[in-house]
DNA sequence: AAAAAAG
């Protein structure tokens, strides 16, 4: 069931109930006009549609910092609506009826497999064949690329039947793009590309993809060669494409404009792009088109520019049900509160390390079980790098094994925008391919992207907002599958998360037991958490410096809330999580654009200054000592050349296996004759 | 210095 929602303003909304008294009629506060959507009276072709209202928090709810509170005064009202004609729900029906060309719909139904459609297919297919704009909202991993793609396609044969049928010498050429499909990152529009060329295989039409990274001539090569009629792209190489006039792409007869991850093509870092490419089309005026917006989020911030973007009679198709939020109820979300940043290597380690075992032991008494593949989020570049570095440098302890990795067979990859793109395209392909998988990344990921099997999604520390949350969620429980999120949040972020993650689905856990460890204290632990906490201890070691100062440049630069204790919670990472004798040097004027120079913790200077830095392999580095001796001699100078760390000592971290003490952490030893950076407080009270 | 996206 679905519902394609309609708002009004009283008139119109008297109208509407004038027009149709089994319209369900949401009753709108004046305070909330500026969310209202037009309503069309073009029914749509057959369809019986049950209109449902829901609190608007269903779908502006999802913006950051909603308030819930105004819209739950709404009243709800409901009623079922009918339309002539049952609504069509299979793809079959689509040539029964006339309304798609066959040799789409076989496609579909030979060459895919799909014969049944999903809600937010038929809700979208049926809506768009009637013509109207739509802004469709819908649950992630649902099929929406197909729900905009038929209408899409189908737009046009409309125009031009001749493209129906595949020839052997085509036409096409790039300077007759008949609709455009935009996409906010390269992997999500390859991926629709991916998409729409199974659908057109038996037609004449020529799909092509446009997006940064790869190279722009031999793509234009292409397009000369087979032509183009649908162009599935990035904002920014579409731009530079249709205001390059040696390109030769033009697309005067464009039909259809989707915007794909809605929401996220029209916030602030992309909407001036999107307007831009907007205004390079021809004007509405000139030649009509259809516009369909799709999303699994909706926030109220996009609003103004759905309604500048679509046609005044635009329709709201929503599949989400009253009530529901917007990520799969079948997708259960735990949290694992952890008491500081250096928990969660050793907590992730050990949640992978259990879910590898459960499934595996699982497999072994019924074959449907799925291996664990898993996605860790981080919202910086820098920290996917450590994360996945650390996990690459992890071995198994003991002799029968040496060597081995304790996640096997799960293979390590980390996916970014620093990549360059052949190797993100590569890390996907192998990711979306692997069995057993853990892939660190970005939020480059977060939408639309669908890779097959992802059992599990975990978030290390908060997201950049709700909707990302809600998003990277959607990784996982694709289609009919299962599957379950994980967030790790340190204490210093629990304010925050419960402020930006009210009311989702999330259980508080308390089952993984080095999310419980106090890493800044030595104390007796059971052998398990010891060896975990060692093996990462170990692996963090191996990783080099350069890696975590970026870390920590780049959490530095992501400070929110309480600056002060967020300092303090991030130096506190670097001393038990890294063994850092000091926090990374922050240069002052960067310190000061954060804000966070006058903080005690914050260890500021430039490396030009003072002594030599660590960053070259070089024997003896002077990184942290700043108030010690200046003459560039450090403390500890038997560190070694990779890890750099200051511990004096070898063993000064990780290296606690013997008698099973598991020392939560790592530098405990001989600081004490040192000044804190922590200022005066007693180290044990973190 | 903080996802992404045009070089």
């Amino acid at each position: 069931m679905f519902t394609s929602f309609r708002r009004g303003p009283a008139s119109i909304t008297r109208a509407l109930r004038a027009a149709s008294s089994s319209y369900y009629v949401p009753t709108i506060r004046s305070s909330t006009a500026s969310l209202v959507l037009r309503n069309s009276a073009a029914p749509a072709i057959g369809s019986r549609f049950i209109h449902l209202s829901s609190r608007l928090s269903n779908w502006a709810g999802l913006a950051e910092g909603f308030d819930e509170s105004v819209y739950q005064e709404e009243e709800v009202q409901k009623s079922i609506g009918h339309n002539d004609g049952p609504m069509v729900t299979t793809f079959e029906e689509l040539i029964e009826r006339d309304l798609v060309h066959p040799n789409v719909v076989k496609a579909i139904t030979k060459g895919m497999g799909h014969h049944t459609m999903t809600e937010v297919q038929s809700a979208t297919i049926n809506q768009a064949l009637a013509g109207t704009d739509i802004i469709a909202q819908a649950r992630t991993g649902t099929g929406k690329t197909l729900g905009f793609l038929v209408p899409t396609i189908q737009n046009i044969l409309k125009k031009s039947p001749e493209l129906a049928e595949r020839k052997q010498y085509s036409k096409a050429r790039p300077s007759d793009i008949r609709s455009i499909i935009i996409s906010p990152t390269r992997e999500l529009a390859e991926q629709i590309a991916v998409e729409a060329a199974k659908l057109c295989a038996h037609t004449d039409l020529k799909v092509q993809v446009a997006v940064g990274g790869n190279s722009k001539i031999a793509m234009l090569r292409k397009m000369q060669r087979e032509g183009c009629h649908l162009l599935v792209a990035t904002p920014g190489r579409l731009n530079d494409l249709l205001t390059d006039p040696r390109s030769r792409v033009s697309a005067p007869n464009v039909s259809t404009i989707v915007l794909d991850e809605a929401d996220r093509l029209l916030d602030a870092g992309f909407s001036k792009d999107i307007e831009d490419i907007i205004e390079l089309l021809p004007s509405r005026q000139e030649v009509d088109r259809q516009t369909l917006l799709f999303s699994a989020t909706v926030p109220r911030e996009v609003m103004n520019l759905v309604r500048k973007t679509l046609k005044p009679d635009f329709h709201f198709v929503q599949t989400v049900k009253p009530g529901d939020i917007a990520t799969h109820e079948k997708i259960p979300q735990r949290l694992a509160a952890v008491p500081g940043y250096e928990n969660y290597m050793p907590t992730l380690l050990e949640l992978c390390k259990r879910e590898i075992a459960k499934s595996a032991s699982a497999a072994e008494t019924d074959p449907n079980v799925k291996p664990f593949k898993a996605i860790v989020y981080f919202s910086s570049t820098a920290n996917v790098e450590l994360a996945a570095r650390i996990f690459e440098e992890l071995r198994s302890e003991g002799g029968r094994q040496f060597g081995s990795h304790p996640l096997w067979p799960a293979e390590i990859s980390q996916m970014h925008g620093q990549l360059s793109q052949e190797r993100r395209t590569k890390v996907s392909e192998r990711f979306r391919k692997a069995k057993s998988a853990i892939m660190f990344s970005t939020d480059v990921t977060a939408r639309g992207m669908d890779f097959p099997g992802v059992t599990t999604v975990i978030q290390m520390g908060m997201p950049p907002n709700r909707d990302q949350y809600v998003h990277r969620i959607g990784r996982t429980g694709r289609g009919d599958n299962s599957g379950e999120g994980w967030i790790v949040l340190a204490k210093a972020d629990m304010d925050s998360a419960r402020r930006t993650l009210r009311g989702l689905p999330i259980i508080a856990d308390s089952s993984l037991r080095t999310a419980a460890v106090d890493m800044t204290c030595d104390a007796q632990l059971p052998a398990s958490v010891a060896e975990t906490l060692s093996q990462i201890g170990e692996a963090t070691k191996r990783v080099d410096k350069r890696t975590k100062v970026g870390a920590y440049m780049a959490a530095i630069g992501q400070v929110k809330g309480n600056p002060e204790e967020a300092v303090e919670a991030l130096n506190q990472w670097t001393r038990f999580g890294w063994g850092f004798e000091e926090p990374p040097m922050v240069p002052q004027g960067l310190a000061r654009k954060l804000g966070l120079h006058r903080f005690p913790g914050m260890n500021i200077g430039s490396h030009g200054d003072a002594e030599e830095d660590d960053f070259a392999p070089r024997r003896s580095s002077g990184f942290g000592n700043r108030d010690g001796g200046r003459g560039g001699r450090s403390f500890g100078g038997d560190r070694g050349d990779r890890g750099g760390f200051s511990d004096r000592g070898r063993g000064g971290f990780g290296g606690n296996r013997d008698g099973g003490r598991g020392r939560g952490g790592f530098g405990g030893r001989g600081r004490d004759d040192r000044r804190s950076n922590f200022g005066d407080r007693d180290l044990a009270s973190f």
